[in-house]
RNA sequence: UGCCGCAUAGCUCAGUCGGUAGAGCAGCUGACUGUUAAUCAGCGGGUCACAGGUUCGAGUCCUGUUGCGGCAGCCA
């Protein structure tokens, strides 16, 4: 067996009476008198392959294991379709079973069951029609990013996974520990080695990134335009449908660039990945349109379409003032925005996607480059009807004098910043950057509502499953 | 972490006033010469989440626990 096979995303091609093999795990078995139709999915594409099965052909023993779930492969020939539903369908001459299915306890029906179910057997509902879309769809997009920035000369770089920076601003951290330790294989409790981080095995206290960026702006300053794409943890005890403690984040960092150009970069990203994956996996789009959410393809179509609003932080808080809506949080110039206010703006008030821009920096992280005027910063969030903040980002404080003070101003430790303030020391550049949650772009692409439905595993409090 | 809701067959759910459990789908058996979530007939299938309590009697009422979900906060 070659990996190299025919793919049945490619029998469909194939020429009528063209010889084959199509492997595959069963969907269905619809039997007549004489005749039985298989639906085979290989999950090289959407649609399934129909496989024709005339009486006589297999084995009694080797048709009765033809039962959804099973993975066999079919040996026969392309045909012509005589029915509607297909152009071409296989015509069975043979089938060697793989692995059969006990139909009594295969969990997975073909028909209703919910997404918290599913979510019970993530290691069986990737062969269904909707999570096969979403893992063709999650793989899609990755390469659009790879794709999007390899187009425009970024160096795609690895930041550690594991930060002795605890104070990296940006949630809860895990801690990493060989202080604890397991009593034994057969006793499951387990025991503190050591009580002093010294003698742990960094000689201080580890935890898993919450973000690459500080580690993404070195990198930055010296080839120029980089981005990260990588796994980021926050420990964070949020149960919702945008959270999850272990996702994956895209973190472009550009030297010689500041607040407009990353608005630009963010928006132009946006577009071209949400464009790539509707020329390439337009079937998929069309099942998630038909079943997930009915906007979908009207919603992406216009984004790619139309540019995104503008506005600063102040703008958007005249607005809210102005709309004659009571919101649950008042809403005043300092604030920060609340999901209902985000809300409006996007889902009411403009219709698209939402760029805002400098903040009160107060509210924003210690890293973001202050303005003239003293009061706000050059952040940008970009905020997407439906699920909210999908961008966050801002043009960097390149300015060493500055940045000593913002940190004390945050009540932060300098010292553990030596590296980070070095960049401002010796040849320090303007410089930007965002992070996008790739996740929670999927939910965007794909219309699905919970974030834990666009991540093959995923992991919250309570749950690391599989 | 706070507030709210849910937990009954493999799945999706109903279960009235507290009186010993029901449907559809799935599965199994059979019928039907081309089906498309096939159709038709029949059959099997239950620790009513768990632990207590009230009661002659609890799926149903009360308390606690666990799990799941929604919203909020935090964020990407």
């Amino acid at each position: 067996m070659d990996y190299r096979r025919t793919y049945v995303r490619d029998l469909f091609k194939l020429a009528p009476r063209t010889q084959t093999s199509a492997y595959g795990w069963v969907k269905t078995r619809r039997d007549s008198k004489g005749i039985s139709f298989v639906q085979l999915s290989d999950g090289s594409c959407f649609k399934d392959l129909q496989v024709v099965v005339n009486e006589g052909v297999l084995s009694a023993d080797v048709l009765r294991q033809i039962t959804t779930g099973a993975c066999v492969r079919f040996d026969g020939e392309i045909v012509e379709s005589p029915a509607a539903g297909q152009a071409v369908e296989l015509l069975a001459t043979g089938a060697e079973i793989y692995g059969a299915a006990d139909p009594e306890k295969y969990p997975l029906q073909k028909k209703g069951a919910t997404m918290e179910f599913l979510r019970e057997i993530s290691h069986l509902r990737v062969r269904g029609n909707t999570f096969g879309a979403v893992f063709r769809v999650r793989a899609q997009a990755a390469f659009a990013i790879h794709k999007f920035f390899y187009d425009r000369g970024f160096h795609y770089i690895h930041t550690p996974i594991i930060t002795a920076s605890d104070c990296e601003g940006a949630g809860a951290m895990f801690a990493v520990s060989t202080a604890l330790e397991s009593a034994g294989h057969e006793n499951p409790a387990y025991q503190l080695k050591t009580k002093d981080p010294a003698e742990d095995f960094f000689g201080k206290p580890a935890f898993l990134t919450v973000s690459g960026q500080l580690e993404g702006e070195t990198m930055a300053l010296g080839l120029t335009n980089i981005y990260t794409f990588g796994p980021t943890f926050r420990a964070e005890n949020s149960s919702t449908s945008r959270h999850l403690a272990e996702f994956w984040m895209v973190e472009p960092e550009m030297a010689f660039c500041d607040l407009e150009g990353n608005m630009n970069c963010a928006e132009e990203f946006l577009k071209e990945v949400i464009g790539h994956i509707l020329e390439n996996s337009a079937a998929d789009l069309e099942f998630f349109n038909q079943r997930i959410e009915p906007e979908l393809l009207k919603t992406l179509n216009h984004v790619v379409e139309s540019p995104f609003e503008r506005l600063t932080y102040t703008e958007a808080i005249k607005m809210l003032e102005g709309s004659g809506e009571t919101f649950e949080y008042p809403v005043f110039w300092g604030a920060d925005l609340q999901s209902e206010h985000e809300r409006w703006l996007t889902e009411v008030k403009v219709g698209r996607p939402v760029i805002l821009t400098d903040y009160p920096k107060e509210i924003k992280a210690f890293y973001m480059r202050e303005n003239e005027d003293g009061k706000t910063v050059r952040a940008m969030d970009v905020l997407a009807p439906r699920i909210g903040e999908i961008i966050g980002g801002s043009q960097r404080e390149e300015r060493l004098d500055v940045l000593e003070r913002k940190i004390q101003e945050f009540g932060l430790p300098l010292e553990p910043y030596w590296w980070y303030l070095d960049l401002r020391r010796y040849g320090s550049a303007p410089h930007a950057g965002f992070g996008l949650g790739f996740e929670r772009l999927l939910m965007y692409v794909t219309g699905m509502k919970n974030i834990r439905d666009v991540i093959p595993y995923h992991r919250t409090p309570g749950n690391a499953e599989f």
